[in-house]
DNA sequence: CCCATCTACAACCATTTGGTTGTACGTTAC
DNA sequence: GTAACGTACAACCAAATGGTTGTAGATGGG
């Protein structure tokens, strides 16, 4: 498998968890620290720790030390590159409306292999 | 949790992963029935069935039976969804781009407490 | 009817995931 | 220097995931 594919992978798997997704939320109105962001949540530190990892290596959010506090902060692109995936395959969904747009237009009783 | 929240979790869990992706660009050139899909992985079909479950639990394909086949036909509504949940996340990051480009126009050395 | 095909589903297994606790280490404050 | 804070990381555990095989139920053709 390809090295993108895993890209996209990690992207839609960071986002398929309604905390992650709350973290993301969290993070856009303001860089936290990781503790402060645990604070927010019904579960340990270390677990809060995991789900960032997630996030950092789905490039949803990266991390910035600053003192003994290690700042979380979103990046901006990271839901354009979501967008782009999405777009790929929506692009395939576009082209077969175009093609049925087509066929309305040519004769009916056509093709029987049009699969 | 909520169901919508579930709803989405299922959503993004099932774009995280490179065969489902597949499937769902080949269902879209044309429905096919589960086995013709099995045909296209080198799994087994129960395997393929166990994808096909996923993406419908997901609502991004339906079934369709037809004599002893089962079409799987991809649902032209399900990436739109997929983009909202997106929307609603981006629309955050938008947000937050819009503040800062009103604090570029205040004045400087401002507000110590942004976040 | 009998057989081949397509599907459904259960049982099982290895790996990953999401959580826990505990320990160690760097930084800040006193 | 010491205590408290913030973080990193390992070990461990239950549950979910992604795969397998096997069995059984519908459906269509000769």
């Amino acid at each position: 498998m390809d090295e993108a594919d895993r890209a996209v992978d990690r992207l839609f798997h960071a986002l398929a968890d309604a905390t992650r997704r709350d973290m993301l939320r969290r993070c856009v109105r303001g860089e936290l620290s990781v503790s402060r962001l645990a604070a927010a949540y019904p579960m340990s530190f270390a677990a809060v720790q995991k789900h960032v990892t997630v996030l950092e290596r789905a490039g949803l959010v990266t991390k910035e030390r600053r003192g003994r506090e290690q700042l979380v902060r979103t990046d901006p692109d990271a839901v354009a590159r979501a967008r782009q995936a999405l777009d790929a395959l929506e692009s395939a969904w576009r082209a077969r409306v175009d093609r049925m747009s087509g066929l309305l237009s040519e004769e009916e009783g056509g093709g029987p292999d049009t699969g």
